[in-house]
DNA sequence: CTAACTTTGTGAAGAATTTCACAAGCTCCT
DNA sequence: AGGAGCTTGTGAAATTCTTCACAAAGTTAG
């Protein structure tokens, strides 16, 4: 989050940042912002505030985003294609590499700028790669298996939209949204906002 | 996260689930589960676990679950229309009621089952309604204006995939999905899966 | 150069969360 | 019916996270 805000201050033309003001912007406090960035070194200035310019190339550095990671999209359905064309993926450095499903109907055909592959390349394909990480976007029900064949197949990060639980071995890195989670987190949140507020 | 699992567990007819079977499920501890549901209750039986159907159901009612919840999606695009087909939506009891743009291209055209309506319809739509759940889907720039539109046309729990900040009064509840930071996330932990691995 | 301001980095205090550990309650078997 | 065996619910302890507060270090103005 300080990266997202670091760069815009840095395409502003800002030179420097105080803890306050990257508070005020992340919706934190300033002792947060000063707790969290000296986690991973003493990058401020006193008087001045954090040089904006070169702690955003520290923060890039430190998650590992001076690579360009490679996004192999997993199911050429509506979210595939979403996410195939989000805009943020490309302008945040993460290319898109290869779009696979295991219909017969799609494999081969164009999609976007890509031709589908076979899920059945993917070990073949990414022989060799490191920079991968694989985004799942298929119905529940073939999730687990499809992730144990992309993690068979190299694959050790994993970003899962399919509303299953999935599980990986500990060297693997998942994460999981579940957009369904998120919709009931905001009805808690109504339900009881309103036994605080009273009707309207 | 218990809700999914106790709705697998009784999907299956298992009757009971003790806070052991439940932590393992969930990837946490025995306690923990105890902690969390005792909360909001005393729902368990001592010697033999809690009540899976019956739980279920506390829980459903705990987040506001029983009623149904009308989504309207805002942002005609791309993710929109994933989010529209999103199966996981229905199946949990989320109805799509209507899709909304600003796009004099779009508005008014059908989409998937439903036609394209006026933002500035927002508000004499939703007079009355008070369990509407907004989905924004639209690109950054126009976030924050397009929220405080629906903010003055009473929508009051709003979940943003835009990777945008957005400041909403308290009274409003808001949640943010931001794939590329999700993304970004992986990249860290792969970047330093020599110390720390596992799923997040 | 000095004095008045800023702002960081960080121990220590304070809060919040998680884990421990065990009495109490329930089931099941004989 | 009674005891053995589980499992919950929960205070207390331990741990983790956040906030406070201030010395140290830098800046700016005159």
């Amino acid at each position: 989050m300080y990266l997202r805000y670091l760069e815009d201050l840095d395409t502003r033309g800002q030179h420097t940042a105080s803890s306050d003001e990257l508070a005020h912007l992340c919706g934190t406090t300033p002792a947060q912002v000063r707790k969290d960035l000296s986690f991973f070194g003493s990058f401020g200035k006193r008087g001045l505030g954090y040089p904006v310019h070169e702690l955003t190339a520290h923060l890039r550095q430190i998650l590992g985003l001076e690579r360009e990671w490679k996004v192999v999209i997993i199911g050429a359905g509506k979210i595939g294609a979403a996410l195939a064309n989000y805009r943020g993926f490309k302008q945040r450095g993460f290319r898109v590499a290869g779009v696979y499903d295991n219909s017969p109907e799609k494999i081969g055909h164009p999609w976007g700028e890509a031709i589908v592959r076979d899920i059945a390349d993917l070990e073949t394909d990414l022989r060799g790669e490191d920079s991968i990480i694989a985004v799942l976007a298929i119905p529940s029900d073939d999730a687990q298996d499809v992730v144990d064949r992309m993690i068979a197949a190299g694959v050790r990060a994993i970003l899962n939209f399919a509303p299953a639980q999935i599980s990986v071995p500990p060297h693997v890195s998942l994460k999981s949204v579940n957009m369904a989670m998120e919709l009931e987190g905001l009805s808690f949140a109504l339900t009881n906002s309103q036994i605080n507020h009273g009707a309207v």
